[in-house]
DNA sequence: GTCTATAAACCGATAGAC
DNA sequence: GTCTATCGGTTTATAGAC
C-alpha cells in the first residue's frame, strides 16, 4: 500500500478534476476548430460523452466554460514561461514562447485570440481569474521584452505594447492556417515560417 | 432638359443600386464591428432603414450578402492595385495596399478576414465573383512579391505565398484593434507600427 | 390592377431548466 | 433524457402607392 497522498483531495475530487480537465480538453479543440459563437454544448457534451446537463454541473454557462478553457491556456502558457531557463537570452526565450503557441494551433488546440469582435471577450474582462494569469503572462513577457531592447535584439525603437501585442496576435497568426491548407509545408516548416515573419518580418536584406 | 443619359440604367434600376450599395455599406461595417455569425439580419436591416425582408430582395441570404460585401472590398482592393503607378517600386506598392487595408482596418470598413474558422468561408468558395476577384488579385500581387524578391527588397529566402498570406492577414492584424483599444496612439501611428511590424518585424538591428 | 415594401408568421437550432 | 423559451434566418400574406 503506498503512503497516504499528501494531496487534500479526495476520491471524489480528483474524479470532478478529471473529468473537468477532459471537458476543457474538448472545449479547447471546438474554440479552436469554429470558435466561441459556433460551438455548442451539446455537441461538447457529446464530444466528452457526458449528458449537457452535466456539464452545468461544473460550469455555470457557456460562457464561463470558454473562460475557463483561456484560463487553463494561460496557466499552460506561464508554465513554458517559467520552466525557461533564466540564464536564456530574452530574445530566445520570446521566440520560444511564439514557437510554442503556434505549434499548439497547428495542433488544433490553440483558441482563437480574443478579438474586439468575440462575445467572449466581454465574459473574459468579466472573470477574475483570467485577468490575474493574463496580467501576471503580460508582466512576465513585458520583463523579456524590455531586456532584449535594452541589449538591441528587439527593436528600441518600437513601443513594448506593439511588441508585446503582436507576439499575442502571431500566436494565432491565420498564415499557419492558410499554409496548413495549402498542403505544401510541414507543420515544422509552417512553425519556423510564421515565428521568422513575426520577428524579421517580410523584407530582404535583414 | 439634359441630354439622354447613355447609361441605360431607368430611374427604378439606379434607385435599386443606390440602395443596395447603401447596404453593403451596412454590411461592411458590421462585418468588421461583429464578424458574420455575430451579424444578423434584423440589425443590418434596421441599420439601412429598411424591413428585413427587404433584405431579400436584393440578397437571396446572408451568405451570399456577405459574399456580395467581401468580393465589393476585393473590387475596391483592385482598384487601388491598378491606381499605383506602373514605375512605382514594387515593395513600396506592396507596402502602400498594406498601409490602404489597415487604414480601412481602423476606419472599421475591413471585414474581417475569412478565416478557417468562419462559416462564411465555405459561401465565398461557392460564389464564383469573389473566387475571380480573389485570383486577379493574387495575381497583382504575386508579380510585385516576385519583382521585390527578385530585387531582394522582399526576402529572397521565403516561398511567396508565405509573403502573399502575410500580407492578407496583416490586413486584418488584431495587433491595430489592441493598440487603438489603449488609447495611446493615433491612427496614422498604428498604420505606421503595424506596417513597420509586417514588413521589418520586432527584432532589432535591421 | 399591379407592384413594392413590410409586418407578421414560420421553423429550426440552441442555451439552459427540470 | 426531455422540455421550454428565445433567437434569428427565411417565407408569405397584406397594405398602400402609383
Amino acid at each position: 500500500m503506498p503512503p497516504a497522498s499528501s494531496k487534500k483531495l479526495s476520491f471524489k475530487q480528483q474524479q470532478l478534476k478529471f473529468r473537468e480537465d477532459a471537458i476543457l480538453d474538448t472545449v479547447n479543440r471546438f474554440l479552436a476548430k469554429k470558435g466561441f459563437d459556433l460551438m455548442t454544448m451539446d455537441e461538447v457534451a457529446a464530444d466528452v460523452g457526458i449528458a449537457k446537463a452535466s456539464l452545468y454541473k461544473h460550469f455555470q454557462s457557456k460562457e464561463e466554460l470558454a473562460a475557463a478553457s483561456m484560463t487553463r491556456l494561460l496557466d499552460d502558457t506561464l508554465e513554458v514561461v517559467h520552466a525557461l531557463a533564466a540564464r536564456m537570452d530574452p530574445l530566445d526565450k520570446l521566440k520560444a514562447v511564439v514557437r510554442w503557441a503556434v505549434t499548439l494551433h497547428l495542433a488544433g488546440t490553440m483558441p482563437l485570440l480574443p478579438s474586439t469582435r468575440s462575445s467572449i471577450q466581454q465574459a473574459l474582462l468579466a472573470y477574475p481569474p483570467y485577468l490575474e494569469r493574463l496580467s501576471r503572462l503580460t508582466e512576465a513577457l513585458g520583463d523579456w521584452i524590455g531586456q532584449a531592447q535594452a541589449a538591441g535584439t528587439l527593436s528600441p525603437a518600437l513601443p513594448g505594447e506593439v511588441i508585446l501585442y503582436t507576439i499575442f496576435a502571431r500566436s494565432c497568426d491565420p498564415v499557419a492556417d492558410f499554409l496548413k491548407m495549402g498542403g505544401a509545408f510541414s507543420d515544422d516548416d509552417i512553425v519556423d515560417l510564421v515565428v521568422h515573419t513575426c520577428f524579421e518580418g517580410i523584407s530582404g536584406r535583414t
